[in-house]
DNA sequence: AGCACGCCGACT
DNA sequence: GTCGGCGTGCTC
């Protein structure tokens, strides 16, 4: 038996496997992830590895494999224990190990754009030339070279050095021996926040609030490790409640992970952390180059930190004492990875406490439904805060029927009572925001009479409108032409709903002139930090009117916003995904959480073709646990999650022909392993977009009761997979559970 | 990264 | 000859 094994990733040249040698006594203990001492180099100096993989052959030449010395001995270091989360991650979710373990652990990269290691000369101008002189009649030409350039400039980055003057770091250790430089490794965590002087105003918990902190704390106290779910209005006060349970689990002496979406990561949250905790705090974000990155973690374990603050990708954070892992917006889509290996931080996340006896606390206003179930299920503790902060009221909610507006005779995108709550807000010096839900926009086609949207007779999915004017299928390609009457009422108001941000902002300027108009998308935002800008200078009360996307009903508190109004509230709901009613809830019920943050009421306009469907309907009345009745009776009905699994084989590969059979091949074989008739297997469908740049797309879904079968079931995939070479010419990934379909 | 190998000029 | 410095290339 031999097995692969990576030795070092930190280093670029050395991210790759080795292929050793299993010796017989130490066979049966030999499993992915396990992390081993082997002989590397001409010295065979032993050097700790970790096994990527396993296997009963080898293509190095056979005399010159080594065997594994032993198992390493359990260590304590924190990157054995990131290890060991990878190596679950490889397991729970598929990939190599190798995708595991960089996902997990910081990789040096040799692009480390801020300057970070120097050489600086420690002669004087005189001394400095003695000694060269002394290099030159030895003719040491390397030493020369490299003092004559250090007397030019006494201080140099050391790459340019080494790449310009060709340079090796030998010389360069001579050199340091003698005195004559120092290799300065300058790590200058510049902190990525301004700190600004942070005053911080003594907090009254409300009673809520209390009660939540201490029935944590009297668990933690008692040496109990759970995961929680706070379940709160927007403006309950959660972050508060967050950093309480910080603070208290930093004096026990451990650390805490807080889990931002990377969209809700802005100033003003970190500023509420910075004031609190101070320099002991640091952020993570998409925006740091792998450089800063690596010395944000080389911060941390360091000690120099006890909370970090990030998206994602933080939750590996290297602490050598984990406490606490807060993830605050639980239910967003983007805790889960789009990369391999495709894993969703909040699983993770709990499976990272449990191996280090950490609690996780899971923030919403809207739970995602795998949360709330397992909170129904006992599996986590269910915390809540009912009301908001200062006594604000919720907001009052009215639900504008499009349809009527049209036999009313108005075409406009905006209805006359937002409109005039608009007109109303302007006279008052007060603000509005107006919110487009386009997410999972696919181009349907819908009526604006009565709402009818043309579906595919055969998937029961919208078709979507291409150009030339014909509706497609993306399931299986049924094509029809584009209707000019609707099929169900005959009305000509029938097709696409083109508004974008853009045309919003011209009808709303036309219809208010005098009014202060901004908005916020993908043009307006691109500069840095012009999300931040757009949004401050509407916090300054610069304009009257905000428009923009789901961007704009993130973070902020706007005071002064007594109205939001919502348009196409039901975009969301066609988006042929078993989470489109789950997140157009999500949608409305946060955008409608913007509105009467300050001391006045709120008001909220939903304005939408489908008044009747219950996300609609249970965003107006603000009624998660009435959602999560008739969601959940849906799960349960169509067996999504999180009542049933489901497994996605993604399959991409040049030849549609050969990938049609390969999916027919992988179809049969996972049948053929089910003895027990416990898994489902649905398709092979082409997906949504089925092929992109001439590589085409195939996707099969596998359906399960427990997760651990489908795992099971990808194991033995895998094993197929490799086993067969036909599957050579293609990439097939897994996804759990996974977030849009494909 | 770290290390050994082999090349090259210099000096007992 | 052989010693020390230097650049190169490999690591299962």
């Amino acid at each position: 038996m031999f097995a692969d094994i990576i030795v070092d990733i930190t280093h670029e040249k050395l991210d790759r496997v080795f292929c050793y040698r299993i010796p017989e006594q130490l066979e049966g203990q030999m499993k992915v992830g396990t992390e081993v001492v082997v002989p590397f180099g001409r010295g065979n100096k032993e050097t700790r590895g970790y096994v990527t993989g396993l296997s009963e052959k080898t293509d190095y030449e056979l005399s010159r494999v080594k065997d594994i010395i032993r198992i390493a001995d359990e260590s304590l270091a924190i990157e054995s224990r990131l290890v060991a989360l990878a190596a679950w991650m490889h397991d729970y979710y598929g990939g190599t190990m190798i995708q595991a373990l960089k996902t997990v652990l910081p990789i040096k990269r040799k692009e480390q754009p801020r300057e970070k290691r120097r050489v600086r000369l420690l002669l004087g101008e005189e001394e400095g030339k003695r000694q060269l002189d002394v290099y030159l009649h030895k003719n040491q030409k390397a030493r020369a070279r490299l003092l004559a350039a250090l007397l030019h400039q006494p201080e140099q980055e050391y790459d340019l050095v080494t790449k310009k003057l060709n340079i090796t770091l030998t010389v360069i250790r001579a050199l340091e021996e003698q005195g004559i430089l120092a290799l300065e490794s300058e790590r200058e965590f510049r902190n990525p926040v301004r700190r600004r002087t942070g005053k911080r105003q003594e907090v009254q918990y409300t009673e809520e609030q209390r009660n939540v902190i201490e029935t944590f704390w009297g668990d933690y106290k008692a040496g109990i490790r759970r995961t929680y779910l706070l379940y709160g209005v927007t403006g309950s006060g959660k972050t508060e409640v967050y950093m309480e349970m910080i603070h208290r689990v930093l004096q026990e002496g451990r650390q805490a992970i807080v889990l931002i979406p990377e969209i809700a990561l802005t100033y003003q949250t970190v500023m509420r952390f910075y004031g609190r905790f101070g320099d002991r705090v640091s952020i993570l974000n998409s925006r740091l180059s792998q450089g800063e990155r690596y010395d944000q973690m080389e911060r941390v374990k360091a000690g120099e930190v006890d909370v970090m603050i990030g998206p994602r990708s933080a939750l590996f954070t290297p602490f050598a004492n984990l406490g606490l892992i807060v993830i605050d917006e639980e239910h967003e889509p983007t805790y889960k990875s789009e990369q391999v290996p495709r894993y969703h931080a909040r699983e993770t996340a709990i499976k990272r406490a449990e191996m280090e006896g950490a609690s996780v606390m899971l923030g919403s206003a809207t739970p995602s439904l795998e949360s709330f179930y397992r909170c129904r299920n006992k599996a986590y503790t269910l915390l809540e805060l009912k009301n908001r902060t200062k006594s604000l009221e919720l907001p009052e909610v009215y639900t504008i029927d499009m349809r009527e507006e049209l036999k009313a005779g108005n075409r406009s995108i905006l209805s006359d009572r937002l409109k005039e709550m608009t007109a109303a807000r302007l006279g008052r010096g007060e603000q509005t925001m107006l919110f487009l839900n386009r997410r999972g926009y696919a181009g349907f086609i819908s009526c604006r009479a009565c709402g009818y949207v043309v579906k595919c007779p055969h998937c029961d999915v919208s078709l979507s409108s291409h150009r030339g004017g014909r509706l497609v299928c993306h399931y299986c390609g049924h094509e029809e032409p584009s209707a000019s009457a609707c099929p169900s009422c005959g009305s000509t108001f029938i097709g696409g709903f083109r508004a974008g941000t853009q045309q919003i902002e011209d009808i709303v300027q036309k219809a208010f002139p005098q009014a202060r108009v901004l908005r916020m998308d993908m043009d307006t935002t691109r500069e840095k930090d012009g999300h931040e800008k757009i949004l401050e200078s509407f916090a300054d009360g610069e304009a009257d009117i905000l428009i923009g996307t789901q961007m704009i009903v993130k973070g902020h508190d706007f005071p002064n916003v007594t109205l939001v109004g919502i348009l196409a509230a039901d975009m969301s709901l066609y988006s042929n995904d078993y989470r489109a009613g789950e997140r157009t809830f999500q949608l409305l019920t946060q955008a409608a959480g913007r509105a009467g943050r300050g001391s006045g009421g709120g008001e909220v306009v939903i304005q939408t073709y489908s008044p009747d469907h219950y996300s609609i309907r249970m965003a107006a009345e603000q009624n998660y646990e009435g959602f999560y009745e008739a969601e959940m009776d849906y799960r349960e009905l169509m067996g999504y999650p999180p009542v049933e699994q489901l497994l996605a084989v993604l399959m991409t590969g040049q030849d549609e022909q050969l990938l049609e059979k390969a999916a027919g091949y992988l179809k049969e074989y996972v049948v053929r392993i089910d003895r027990n008739g416990r898994l489902q297997v649905i398709g092979p469908a082409s997906p949504y977009v089925g092929k992109v740049n001439d590589v085409y797309r195939r996707v099969l879904y596998i359906k399960s009761e427990e997760y651990r079968l489908l795992t099971e079931a990808k194991n033995r995939l895998e094993q197929y997979i490799e086993i067969n070479r036909g599957f050579q010419t293609m990439r097939i990934q897994f996804d759990f559970n996974p977030m849009n379909v494909f």
